[in-house]
DNA sequence: ACTGGGATAATGTCTGAGTAAATCAACGGA
DNA sequence: TCCGTTGATTTACTCAGACATTATCCCAGT
């Protein structure tokens, strides 16, 4: 039955993700570890021998992790010291992995209040700038991803990724490559929070109209239209999300109140 | 004298940034060849063999740096097909390293005035909200900063630092954890462009003031006047940058035109 | 008290072997 | 003729164990 070598366990990771390798899956177990606080910033990281001999796996494939997890500012490691966790302040918040390791667990209303902060002063300035620089194309984009959320509801799969790609066409449309960087990070965060809403408060306020208002401005290349428009949009999504959590205040309350 | 080994070129690449380790220089040097246009999107590097048998490198130390790129956005790897580039989009171009990349040759201006887009979109309403919430303590640290600008001039590397902690410190006082993942970013940004003016053009108008204002807007919490302030901050120095540029084309222009 | 130099403990680097995954072509059945 | 399946091949992935380098810490010597 339980056969000797890691066999079992080997299945056991590959199966809890998709198509992440091992050290892929080290790091984000790792990354979840620390951005959820398990780890804290200063904290120092068992030695490398010590760590991939619990985890079962080689230092090869920790030391890969670790260096994932150094790219994205997380963690910094040096001889004779070890792998400390950096200070929060150090830490890419924006990289589309370590925003998706936040969510993994629900994030603090803090957090998610100053990341809707950010998108309220990012993406209405994108949607107007995508309302002077739009081409032909991207506003095509921007019209197929809203027929994609028409034909399936955000319930379902197929609409979500046609609202993140309706907002990603929007900041491909803004023509600044930096905001476009910011792409799949926002992506992430509607994703999450259009999944947090769809189970916790299934209101179904009908978002086509909000999207279509900025869509409509963007092509009527209207910047200050686009601008308001956008605002709208997100600040909608903002309310409806903590709407949803005051109704049902998950588990850090319950744990707090117990 | 020359020894068979790599020792020459081991020492050659440790001497030529200071604390790098050896996976860190090489993912330093594949980083900036991608960011430079000499490897293009979809173009798919050597294998990891012969890459690493060019650099003299072992494969676990290219490898490592290719995790590194990975986890950046710049490179995406499969069994069988090889480590490609990946389209520009999906690049973390707010990645404090990747900026520096970018930073290491001279910019083109298209990109120049997409990261003055976006300071001049994030940096003002970051004002605004450090001078509804910042500490004492963040306004004590702008004030320190302040005046170690005024103690060493922007030409020293002391002030350019000064100069770095006001915006840091600026950027802290917001209080949203998403604002400050952008300081080592702008950080960058700033001390580039403030060594790029004084390179070629050193007109030496006097920053103080300009920093001097968002700091009195901050401490009188006064939101309004610190966007406003800030804003005319970024705007001034988008200003002797693209005049400095002007005045001097550098290789770009030249070898356009040779 | 201060300074210099070693012991030390951690990451960093190297080598060589073997595993697993994705692509492509050949093949066979519908 | 087309489509699904199978198998070969190439590449990244993982492993194991040795050695090198680096920064810290402690202690001896001044």
């Amino acid at each position: 039955m339980s056969s000797k070598k890691s066999s079992a366990a080997r299945a056991n990771a590959r199966a809890r993700r998709k198509s992440l390798r091992l050290h892929g899956t080290i790091a984000r177990d790792l990354g979840v570890l620390i951005v959820s606080g398990r780890y804290k910033p200063g904290d120092i990281l068992n030695g490398e021998i010590d760590a991939s001999d619990r985890l079962q796996v080689s230092r090869t494939a920790y030391r890969e992790a670790v260096r994932i997890l150094a790219a994205k500012g997380l963690v910094e490691s040096r001889p004779k010291v070890g792998t400390r966790v950096s200070p929060q302040a150090r830490w890419h918040m924006l990289d589309p992995d370590v925003l998706s390791w936040i969510f993994e667990f629900e994030p603090d209303d803090t957090l998610l209040a100053n990341l809707f902060e950010l998108r309220k002063i990012v993406e209405p300035e994108a949607a107007a700038l995508a309302a002077l620089r739009r081409t032909d194309e991207e506003l095509k984009a921007m019209e197929k991803a809203l027929e994609g959320m028409a034909a399936h509801t955000l319930a379902s799969e197929a609409g979500r990724l046609a609202d993140q790609e309706f907002h990603s066409a929007m900041l491909r449309a803004s023509g600044n490559a930096f905001i476009v960087s910011l792409t799949s990070g926002v992506g992430a965060a509607v994703s999450w929070t259009t999944i947090f809403k769809q189970r916790h408060n299934p209101l179904r306020r009908d978002p086509i109209p909000d999207h279509q208002k900025v869509y409509e401005a963007v092509k009527a290349s209207d910047p200050k239209a686009a601008h308001a428009a956008m605002l709208n949009l997100v600040e909608l999504a903002q309310l409806d999300t903590t709407n949803s959590r005051k109704a049902k205040p998950a588990k850090a309350a319950a744990s707090a109140r117990g």
